[in-house]
DNA sequence: GGCTAGCATCGAAACGATTCGATCGAAACG
DNA sequence: CGTTTCGATCGAATCGTTTCGATGCTAGCC
């Protein structure tokens, strides 16, 4: 240790960390003896143990590949780890395979909905380890971070319906959460529309589904997605098939991400991505600082396009 | 701790670990006592320390909002993930903006190209942790995984000139290790490519270089692009000035990675994304075990679509 | 019966920092 | 000049494991 160079173990603990003032002199000793032996600073390990914080939070968010191919995910992702990383935190990735258990988290992020898909949920609480979850249920001892949903979905419903729109088709996400609440608000409006079907957020997913749902020759004169992704495969396939959307059919989606590949823009309930990344962040910063949170709601805007017009 | 209800602290500890036998009467009354005390098992923070590991892998992928656009990220991202995690490790995100020399990582992936955006490699070579680097240039101190752009693409060359193109255009990625092969690779065919632009894989900086390219009134017979998400970009612009892709003009990707959007299958360069991500991880294992380890070099496939056509 | 093996358990020494309280001088004050 | 105060430094305790070597004890062997 640097410390054969002149000072004691706790001065130069304290050159390194700043945490009680050392004499200018002291420190460029401490520093220079470490730079000669080779010696990088504190080690990470033994900080971490001491200070009983590893400086990382986990998010989990499903299986990788499914969770980020959805253009939402990307931008809040970046905004937790923007002001995560600012915080000095890391950001682990977890799967929903593995045991992540092990790993010593500081705060865990659940960025998924159902309860059932918390992996280590029981492990965590056990371990007093912060919970924040992103439009998921509430569940003991986790703070909450969530959208106007049901909001959101009956303001998109009152313009339809002011466009003269009655019959309404819903093509929805798997059973959650949000999509309940997003259901809730369509029927505040539409109390009979009809769900066509169910699917992840995935464009080839949502094509077939509408394309089975083409041949059926429905008579709904818009359909309403769950996300500005499926609304776009939506779109493609009406045209696959002739049909002009917005003339035969009007589409809605949900997000509001960037669709650059459509040459429309897609009437959708555009959530704040950005801020729901950054609530999400510092709630888990301020949990782990063991302050009480407040669980957030925030709110959605109607963004309306060319992809919806009149009935 | 449990071993007020029985034992010592080393057979405790063996109990949990199983690093060594111990009665079944043993570690009953240890688990049990653990369960009554509310432990929750060994604390990972001090389990780390002791034993000189964090259980964390760190990957380097720039901006993520921007990596993980690029659908070709994800697979590999997959990979990564699921190796590590089935060997109880834990993937950390890096932006790249943090200062993560101060977390405790096991091995560090650099997922991007340029040495000029290797977050903290200085730090990380000094404290002696193992460095992967994916389709980057070699460094002292680094294991390398690459794919075969340079053969890919004059694989792809070859492809075009046999259908009768000689007047090739290209949009490239910005200036890096991978695109200076690729480039190579298309000039041993094909010397007098002309250059349109450069660009990162993304939709909407690929279609406007395109745009700007048809304005120019150019006279090449097909446009080669670096990304399947830029060949795409292409064709949706191509179309949209009313030319037929590959009738009036060919158009070829790479990567190999799904465009459903598009009702063509794209001729582009396929490459072993899992492959990359598995033979990543196992780099950073065995380094991390202190292993030596070769740089791999992975094949690519030219997959021949419906985008190119005779000249 | 004595000796060796082998298994289960234990004690103590790391792992490498942070931090609390004490000490020691020198400066400031009356 | 004596006393207080303050800043810099130091010693020792602590964080909670894992692991090495030692110790007992029982069983097997000749």
């Amino acid at each position: 240790m640097a410390d054969a160079a002149g000072v004691s173990l706790s001065t130069a603990s304290l050159a390194f960390s700043g945490n009680k003032p050392v004499s200018d002199a002291t420190r460029q000793r401490v520093l220079g003896a470490a730079e000669s032996l080779g010696y990088t600073g504190p080690n990470p390990l033994a900080r971490n143990l001491r200070q009983g914080r590893s400086g990382v939070v986990g998010i989990a968010v499903g299986q990788l590949s499914t969770a980020f191919r959805d253009p939402a995910a990307l931008p809040m992702l970046d905004a937790v780890s923007e002001v995560l990383g600012a915080a000095g935190l890391g950001l682990l990735l977890m799967g929903d395979e593995d045991d992540h258990a092990r790993l010593p988290l500081d705060a865990v992020i659940y960025d998924i909905c159902g309860r059932e898909t918390w992996a280590a949920y029981d492990a965590f609480v056990a371990r007093g380890i912060p919970l924040v979850v992103v439009e998921g249920p509430t569940w003991p001892g986790t703070t909450f971070v969530d959208i106007d949903h049901r909001g959101g979905s009956a303001a998109l419903a009152r313009h339809l319906h002011d466009l003269g729109h009655r019959r309404v088709a819903v093509l929805t996400l798997e059973p959650s959460h949000p999509q309940r609440q997003r259901e809730a608000g369509l029927r505040d409006v539409f109390p009979d529309a009809v769900v066509i079907g169910a699917c992840a957020s995935d464009h080839g997913a949502a094509q077939q589904l509408a394309s089975d749902w083409f041949d059926s020759s429905p008579d709904a004169t818009v359909l309403v997605c769950q996300s500005d992704v499926q609304a776009a495969a939506v779109v493609v396939e009406a045209r696959r098939r002739g049909l002009s959307v917005p003339g035969d059919l009007s589409v809605a989606g949900f997000d509001g991400v960037p669709t650059p590949w459509l040459d429309l823009e897609l009437t959708t309930i555009a959530q704040p991505l950005g801020d729901k990344g950054r609530a999400v962040a510092r709630a888990a910063l301020a949990r782990i600082e063991g302050d009480d949170v407040e669980d957030v709601l925030l709110p959605v805007t109607l963004r309306v396009g060319s992809s919806t017009g009149p009935a």
